[in-house]
DNA sequence: CTGTATCCCCCTGGATACTG
DNA sequence: CAGTATCCAGGGGGATACAG
């Protein structure tokens, strides 16, 4: 039987996770700037609007409306109207699904601190090294 | 005490970058589209620099040199030139540090795996039920 | 084979102003 | 208070050509 049908070169090294790689989705959702500051602000609880905003200094309420709804799209923030409220409020809260990709959150968070020195150190070493 | 004695400038990134958690900056690293498909790879075993433009598809000369230089200023890529070949090739592989970041790569690639479609469903609810 | 150098598009994200 | 609408700068990233 001829098994050698398909490319004999050496070449590909097994593309197990190559482009189909479900992750890169979940990085581009999670490595949008602000993502990660919600989740970490919604982690303790619900948060209306103006209290997200003022817990995240720096961000626009464009980009915080904008990665909320990101969020909400893709099932890890509910978003509830307090309808009868007046003013009118807004409540954001974690769905389960949100809740549940703390974890890798916290996977990516503690090797941060724990290596962020070294990533630092060996930056300094490149520069210094590399006349450039 | 005055507190108004804070240097005009950066102040307010500087509050963003210390509230936020070190994670931002690995995050930034490892969402750059081609870091974690590199680090994937090399996860495996050493490769020159062929090798890798050959197993991951769709990735330029230009994107793959960009983010070697970058994983490998960061400490988690080794780059080996081996001077005495003709032509001349370079063997890339993961350093300690980059061993260890495969971890918490692994914990997003398994969350993604995972919960990737329960993600996919609540963006079609969400666009079936707004009417955009 | 392993890069470097351009050109250029597009998307992210920031600033600002306006509405309900 | 919550959200939308513009305008705009910067950088990531693709295509291509050239070099050691």
């Amino acid at each position: 039987m001829e098994t050698t049908a398909i490319d004999d070169s050496e070449a590909i090294v097994g593309d197990l996770y190559s482009d189909a790689c479900p992750c890169r989705e979940i990085l581009n959702l999670v490595a949008s700037k602000w993502a990660t500051l919600i989740i970490g602000k919604l982690e303790d609880g619900p948060l209306r609007f103006g209290q997200l905003r003022r817990a995240i200094s720096g961000i626009t309420q464009k980009m915080l409306t904008q990665t909320l709804r990101r969020l909400e799209q893709d099932g890890l923030v509910h978003r509830e109207v307090l309808v009868h409220m007046r003013p009118p409020q807004v409540e954001y809260s974690l769905t389960e699904l949100g809740q549940s990709v703390t974890e890798p959150l916290a996977a990516i968070r503690d090797w941060s601190e724990q290596h962020l020195p070294d990533v630092q150190a060996a930056r300094r070493n490149f520069d210094a090294l590399q006349p450039n």
